[in-house]
RNA sequence: GGGGCGGUAGCUCAGCUGGCUAGAGCGCUGCGUUCACAUCGCAGAAGUCGGGGGUUCGAGUCCCUCUCGCCCCACCA
C-alpha cells in the first residue's frame, strides 16, 4: 500500500492477493474515523443497529450473512451522503453465558452454589472481560463499518438503567405483575422460560390407559388416558364433559388414585373432549396448564410433585421420592401393571417443548413468576403493520408477525439465574409486614415499617434488555443528543428465528417507551445451510468459519458470494466440504476486477477531455450508457432490498460488458498513444471504472478501494467510503450506441460460432463478407474494424453493398443476424455443403415458426386492440426482423441448391 | 388444529405490477497458452416452468384444484 502514487506504471501482481491489504485498509478507515458519526453532525441519519450477538458467540456464517447485509446497506447510504451509523454491541445472553461459565467451573470440580452468587457473577464478568469482545473483533475482519466508539453491551451501566426504568414504568402502569401460573420450566437450567424459549418438536410417545377405581362401588372403575403417568401422583381430580352421556351421573362421585390412595372428585367441564381417549381426564393442576385452568374453575387444589430438577418430591409416596421424572414414569407404569390398573399402552404422536438453550424437555410447572401483560403493548405494534408504517421484506413475514400479535400471550420475564439484570423489587423481611418495593433506585429500608429489605433473587429474561436495544444504546432514559439524532433507526436486518423473541418486542417497546416505531423496515435474511440443505450448527459440525474463508479468499470474496447467493427471502446453501467451490465466484470476481485494473491503470493518466480533440466513439457512448442504466437498476434494487440483484448487476456489467467488450474495443486506441482516440478512450475508461468501483464498493469494499486509490490524481487520502455514490445519468442513455454495439457483438459472436461449428483452426484468420448490415453496425464497424478483426480473428471484412453475398453455390458458411444482415465465410474445400444446408434448414424452420406465431399474434385483433402500444410495436419490429432473417435464409438455401422449406 | 412458504436446466436459484425467441452462477461437452486475467477466453448441450382445470388477445407469472416438500404457531390429556 505504500506505493508511490506518482509512479505511472504501477506494478500489480497478476493474481489478486487480499491478505494484508484488507486489514491495512480497514485499520486506516477506522483510524480516520470514517465509520464514526457524531450526533451533532447527523442532519440526515441512516441507522442500523446490529442484532447483538451473544457475548459467548464466535462469528459463524449466519452472522457473516446478516452482518454483511447490514454493512452493505450502511455503506450504500454512507456513500449517498447520509450520516450512516452502524451501531455494534453484544448481548449478555443470560442462560447461554451462565452455562458457559458453569462449565468452566465444573472443570474445577465446583458448582455455582459452591462459589455463591456474588463470586459466581464476578467469575462471569471475568470471562466476559476476557472473551466477550471476540465476536466484535471478528466483525472487523469481514469489513463491517461499525461505529466502534458506540459499542454497547446489554449489561452496561446505561442499558441496565434502561431496563430498570422499563420494569418500574410497566409495573406502575399495571403491565408488570407477579403471579402463580403454569410456566415452562427447564429442570437442567433451573429456570422458567417464556413460551418462545420452549421449542416444540414432534415426538412419538405413548398413551397409557389406566383404571381409577370408584369409591364404594365394588369393582367399578373409570378409565383415563395419559401420556405422562408419573404426573398422576399429583392428580387432585378427574373431569368429564357435562354432555357426555356415558358419564352423565359420574360427576360428583369419587375415585381412588391408584398407588396413592387419594380420593379424587369427578367434575364436569366443557374443556374435556369426549372423543379423546375414554373421555375422562385426570387432573394434575400443578403440571399441566389445562388441568390448572379446570382445577381453578372447580376449586380443586394443585399439588406440585416435583423438585426444581424435575425429581419427584416429598409429596409423593415414599418409593417414588427422588426419582427423576422419567425413572418415575417407568416405576409408576410397572406398579400400575402389577396392581392390575394398566389397561393398555399405545404409541402416540404429540409434540414436546424443549429448552432452546440445552434441549432438555421442559416441565410445565406451577410457580411464582413475574409477567408482562402483552395485549396493550401489542395493539399499536399490530396497527403499525396494518397501516403500512412497518414493512417486512420479504412481505410474507408481515402475516406471521400479525398472526403472533393477534394471539399474543403474557410474557414470563423472571429467570431463576444469577447472570443478568436483577429484578428491581424488594420484600420486607419483617414479620407480618408484607411490603413490596418496586424502585428505580435501591431502597435502604422498608418504607412501611423500617425493617430490612431483601431483593427478589431472580433476574430478568435476556430479551427484556434486548427489546430496548434501538433506544437503550442511544442513552435512553436520558434525553441524549444521540437519541434525538438517531432514533428511530431505519432498517433492521435479522434472522426470522428471532422475529418474535426480538423484532416484535422491539416494536412494542418502541411504541411504549419512545412513542414511535423503532424502525420502518425489517429485512429478514435466510438461513445458511450446508450442501445437503441442513442448517449449519455446532452440533452437526457442518459450519463454515468466516475467518477461515477470509483467510483463504478474502473478505470481499466472502461478502460477494454471500450477497449474490442469497436472494431476498431464500436460504443460502454453501458447500461446507469444499470451500473453494463455495467461494470461488467471489474470489474469481475480485481477481477479474484486479486484472481489469491492472490493464487499465497505466493508461488512465493519459485521459483528456474529448473536446480537446477526438470525439467519443460508439463504444465509449455505449459503455457510459450501460453504466447509467446499471446505476439506475442498482438504486432500484437497493430500495427494495434486493441485494443479490445489486451483486448480479455489478457482476454482469463489470465482467460481461466492461471487461469482455469495452476493454477489448478500447485496446486498439489505448495501444496507440499518438492518437487523439487514445486520450478519449482513456478518459472513458477512467469514467466507467470510477463508476463501477463505486457501485461495487458497498459489497466489495477492499478491492475497490485498493484500486480506486491508484487512479490518477488519487492517493491514500482519497476514499470511496464516503462516496459520492454515482448518479444514474439519464443524459448518457444512448439508444443509438447501444443498438450499434449490440449488433457488433452479435456479428462477432456469430462468426465465432461458425468457426466453432466447423471446427476451423482458431488461429487462422478468416475473410468474411457482410451484407445488409444496419446503419448502426456499419458505423460501429467503421470505428472498430480492427477490434472486430482481432476479436473474431479475421483478416478482412468485406461489406457487400449490392447484389448477393456469394455467388450461386459458392461453398461457405453463413449466419443471419437478428440485428439485421448476414455474414458469409467463404470456405472452399473446407465446408461440407450438405451439412451447411442442413444447419440452415434447421434455422429456417425455427425462424419461420416464430414468424408464424408473430404473424398470428398481430393478425389477432384481440391482441392488437388490447395490448399496450409498446408491446404491439415490439411485435411488429420482431416481425420485420424475422421476415428479413427468413428471406436471407431462404435465399441462402436456394443458392446452395436446396428447395426452401 | 391454525398460519405461512415453496416445486423453473444435473445442482443452487433469478424471472418484481401477466407481454422481447424463459435467464444466471456452478457443473457438463468441445476448442483455445504472444499482447490484463487459465482465479482466463470462445463456442455448445441441457428446461412438458410439479399435474389438471379456469380467467385472458396473451399465463412460469393471476384464480381454482390435486400432489409433493418445507417453516412457524398451538394447552387435546
Amino acid at each position: 500500500m505504500a506505493e508511490a502514487t506518482g509512479t505511472r506504471r504501477t506494478e500489480l501482481a497478476p493474481r489478486y492477493d487480499p491478505s494484508g491489504l484488507e486489514g491495512e485498509l480497514y485499520d486506516e478507515w477506522v483510524d480516520r474515523g470514517l465509520f464514526h458519526v457524531a450526533a451533532s453532525d447527523a442532519d440526515d441519519p441512516y441507522v442500523i443497529v446490529i442484532p447483538p450477538p451473544n457475548v459467548t458467540a464466535a462469528l459463524h456464517m449466519g452472522h457473516g450473512l446478516n452482518n454483511t447485509i447490514q454493512d452493505v446497506l450502511t455503506r450504500y447510504r454512507r456513500m449517498q451522503g447520509y450520516d450512516a451509523l452502524y451501531l455494534p454491541g453484544t448481548d449478555h445472553a443470560g442462560i447461554a453465558t451462565q452455562n458457559v461459565v458453569e462449565r468452566t467451573i465444573r472443570e474445577e470440580g465446583k458448582t455455582r452454589f459452591d462459589l455463591g452468587r456474588e463470586a459466581f457473577v464476578e467469575r462471569v464478568w471475568e470471562w466476559v472481560d476476557e472473551y466477550g469482545s471476540t465476536i466484535i473483533e471478528q466483525l472487523r475482519v469481514i469489513g463491517c463499518s461499525c461505529d466502534w466508539e458506540r459499542t454497547r453491551f446489554t449489561l452496561d451501566e446505561g442499558l441496565s438503567q434502561a431496563v430498570r426504568e422499563v420494569f418500574v414504568r410497566l409495573y406502575e402502569r399495571g403491565l408488570v405483575y407477579r403471579g402463580r401460573y403454569i410456566i415452562n420450566w427447564c429442570p437442567r437450567c433451573g429456570t422458567a422460560l417464556s413460551n418462545e424459549e420452549a421449542e416444540h418438536r414432534d415426538h412419538t410417545g405413548r398413551l397409557y390407559r389406566i383404571r381409577y377405581p370408584l369409591v364404594g362401588e365394588g369393582d367399578a372403575f373409570v378409565e383415563v388416558a395419559t401420556t405422562r403417568p408419573e404426573t398422576m401422583l399429583g392428580d387432585t381430580g378427574l373431569a368429564v364433559h357435562p354432555d357426555d352421556d356415558r358419564y352423565r351421573d359420574l360427576a360428583g362421585r369419587t375415585a381412588i388414585l391408584p398407588l396413592v390412595g387419594r380420593e379424587l372428585v369427578v367434575v364436569a367441564d366443557d374443556y374435556v373432549d369426549p372423543e379423546f381417549g375414554s373421555g375422562v381426564v385426570k387432573l394434575t393442576p400443578a403440571h399441566d396448564p389445562n388441568d390448572f385452568e379446570i382445577a381453578r374453575r372447580h376449586g380443586l387444589e394443585a399439588l406440585d410433585v416435583m423438585t426444581d430438577a424435575a425429581e419427584m418430591n416429598d409429596a409423593v409416596p415414599e418409593p417414588y421420592r427422588g426419582l427423576d421424572r422419567l425413572e418415575a414414569r417407568e416405576r409408576v407404569v410397572a406398579d400400575l401393571e402389577a396392581g392390575g390398573y394398566l389397561v393398555g399402552v399405545e404409541d402416540h404422536a404429540h409434540s414436546l417443548g424443549r429448552c432452546y438453550r440445552c434441549d432438555t424437555i421442559v416441565e410445565p410447572r406451577l410457580s411464582d413468576q413475574w409477567f408482562v401483560k402483552m395485549k396493550p403493548l401489542a395493539e399499536p405494534a399490530l396497527e403499525a403493520y396494518l397501516k403500512g408504517d412497518l414493512r417486512f421484506h420479504p412481505e410474507r413475514y408481515g402475516k406471521i408477525y400479525q398472526n403472533w400479535m393477534e394471539n399474543i400471550r403474557d410474557w414470563v420475564i423472571s429467570r431463576q439465574l444469577w447472570w443478568g439484570h436483577r429484578i428491581p423489587v424488594w420484600y420486607c423481611r419483617e414479620n407480618g409486614c408484607d411490603e413490596m418495593v418496586v424502585a428505580r433506585e435501591d431502597p435502604d429500608r422498608c418504607p412501611a415499617c423500617g425493617g430490612e429489605l431483601e431483593q427478589d433473587s431472580d433476574v430478568l429474561d435476556t430479551w427484556f434488555s434486548s427489546w430496548l436495544w434501538p433506544f437503550s444504546t442511544l442513552g435512553w432514559p436520558e434525553k441524549t443528543e444521540d437519541l434525538e439524532a438517531f432514533y428511530p433507526t431505519d432498517t433492521l436486518v435479522t434472522a426470522p428465528e428471532i422475529l418474535f423473541f426480538w423484532v416484535a418486542r422491539m416494536v412494542m417497546a418502541g411504541f411504549e417507551f419512545m412513542g414511535e416505531l423503532p424502525f420502518t423496515d425489517v429485512l429478514l435474511n435466510g438461513t445458511v445451510r450446508d450442501h445437503q440443505g441442513r442448517r449449519m450448527s455446532k452440533s452437526l459440525g457442518n459450519g463454515i468459519d468466516p475467518l477461515e474463508v477470509v483467510d483463504l479468499y478474502g473478505a470481499d470474496a466472502m461478502r460477494f458470494t454471500l450477497i449474490r447467493g442469497a436472494p431476498l427471502g431464500t436460504d443460502l446453501q454453501l458447500n461446507n466440504e469444499d470451500l473453494e467451490e463455495a467461494f470461488r465466484p467471489g474470489r474469481n470476481f475480485a481477481n477479474k476486477i484486479w486484472n481489469a485494473a491492472r490493464f487499465a491503470l497505466p493508461h488512465l493518466s493519459d485521459a483528456s477531455d474529448p473536446e480537446s480533440g477526438a470525439e467519443r466513439l460508439l463504444a465509449d457512448r455505449w459503455i457510459l450508457s450501460r453504466l447509467a442504466r446499471v446505476t439506475g437498476e442498482i438504486d432500484e434494487a437497493f430500495d427494495t432490498f434486493r441485494l443479490h440483484e445489486v451483486a448480479e448487476s455489478c457482476h454482469s456489467f463489470i465482467w460481461g460488458d466492461f471487461c469482455d467488450w469495452y476493454l477489448e474495443l478500447a485496446k486498439r486506441r489505448l495501444d496507440d498513444p499518438e492518437s487523439g482516440g487514445h486520450r478519449v478512450a482513456a478518459l472513458t475508461l477512467g469514467e466507467a471504472m470510477d463508476g463501477w468501483l463505486r457501485l461495487l464498493h458497498p459489497i466489495m469494499p477492499f478491492v475497490t478501494e485498493a484500486i480506486a486509490r491508484r487512479l490518477p490524481g488519487r492517493g491514500p487520502e482519497d476514499t470511496l467510503v464516503m462516496g459520492p455514490w454515482p448518479e444514474p445519468a439519464a443524459d448518457r442513455i444512448d439508444e443509438e450506441a447501444e443498438g450499434a454495439i449490440e449488433a457488433l457483438r452479435e456479428l462477432v459472436g456469430s462468426i465465432r460460432a461458425l468457426r466453432a461449428e466447423y471446427r476451423l483452426d482458431p488461429g487462422k484468420p478468416l475473410d468474411v463478407r457482410l451484407a445488409g448490415a444496419s446503419a448502426g453496425l456499419r458505423r460501429a464497424l467503421s470505428e472498430e474494424r480492427d477490434a472486430v478483426r482481432r476479436m473474431a480473428s479475421l483478416s478482412t471484412i468485406d461489406e457487400v453493398e449490392d447484389g448477393p453475398i456469394a455467388v450461386e453455390g459458392e461453398p461457405g458458411a453463413s449466419a443471419v443476424l437478428r440485428t439485421g444482415g448476414e455474414v458469409f465465410i467463404p470456405l472452399a474445400g473446407v465446408i461440407d455443403l450438405d451439412r451447411e444446408r442442413e444447419r440452415l434448414t434447421g434455422e429456417t424452420e425455427q425462424i419461420s415458426g416464430l414468424l408464424r406465431a408473430t404473424r398470428g399474434k398481430l393478425g389477432n385483433s384481440g391482441f392488437v386492440d388490447n395490448a399496450p402500444e409498446e408491446v404491439v410495436q415490439r411485435e411488429r419490429d420482431k416481425l420485420d426482423s424475422l421476415a428479413e432473417q427468413l428471406e436471407r435464409l431462404e435465399d441462402k438455401l436456394r443458392s446452395l441448391g436446396a428447395t426452401a422449406s
